[in-house]
DNA sequence: GATAGGATGCTCT
DNA sequence: GAGCATCCTATCC
């Protein structure tokens, strides 16, 4: 099987695909909570992705997707919204893959207790805010090791991988720059996977 | 079911 | 001061 720290230390348009299935799990005091990934989005850090955080160089916000690949991204957004993105690349590349939606399959209890107001389970992690939500993910936990065993959040890859045929891709979601490149990429057929705003989006085959 | 609009505060220009 | 990698509620088919 692929080594996670093979995987995130090419670009992250490659390592998008291969993060659809793998867990993502975050332990507290509250106990342990984990998604299975179903949808992810490439930000790259080549100069051609203006919607990437790293666009315009470095700064103290995005100063982690510098970092090492493998390292925890978690910024504030929207005014009350944490989103969570893994480190991908060679330092200094500046590209990260956003964590969209899963399927939580550890703690569904923690999770329903930090969002009280979901009544479907399959809504506990669907879109990216409410993911950090159902983990407890927050600013605290920007920069952890995703790889290094005994961190408080870990990535586990999926084994086996799924199927290439039901990986999809299409466009990014809510951003206005750079909307058209298709680095969306989710699992098809997965109630989880938070959808597209208008029109169907289908997406197609990788 | 689909869509429109408000909430809310950090980040960078 | 403008712009967000969003979510939730209300309202209308």
């Amino acid at each position: 099987m692929a080594e996670l720290a093979e995987v995130v230390s090419g670009s992250a348009l490659d390592a998008a695909p291969q993060l659809l299935g793998a867990r993502l799990r975050h332990r507290t005091t509250q106990g342990t909570v984990a998604v299975r990934i179903t949808e992810v989005e490439a930000y790259s850090g080549d100069g051609t992705d203006a919607a990437a955080h790293t666009h315009r160089g470095l700064t103290p916000r995005n100063q982690v997707m510098f970092g090492p690949a493998g390292t925890l991204y978690v910024y504030f957004s929207y005014g009350m919204h944490w989103c969570a993105n893994v480190v991908c690349g060679p330092p200094g590349a500046g590209e990260a893959v956003l964590i969209r939606a899963g399927e939580v399959v550890q703690g569904l209890e923690t999770a329903r207790v930090r969002r009280p107001a979901v009544r479907r389970d399959v809504d506990l992690a669907r879109g990216p805010a409410r993911l950090t939500q159902a983990l407890g993910i927050t600013g605290a936990d920007n920069g952890t090791d995703l790889i290094r065993a005994g961190s408080a959040v870990s990535l586990t890859l999926a084994e086996p991988p799924p199927p290439a045929s039901d990986v999809r891709t299409g466009p990014r979601v809510g951003i206005s720059k750079a909307a058209d490149l298709p680095w969306r990429f989710w699992l098809d057929g997965e109630p989880t996977v938070s959808r597209a705003p208008r029109r169907a989006a289908r997406g197609t085959a990788l």
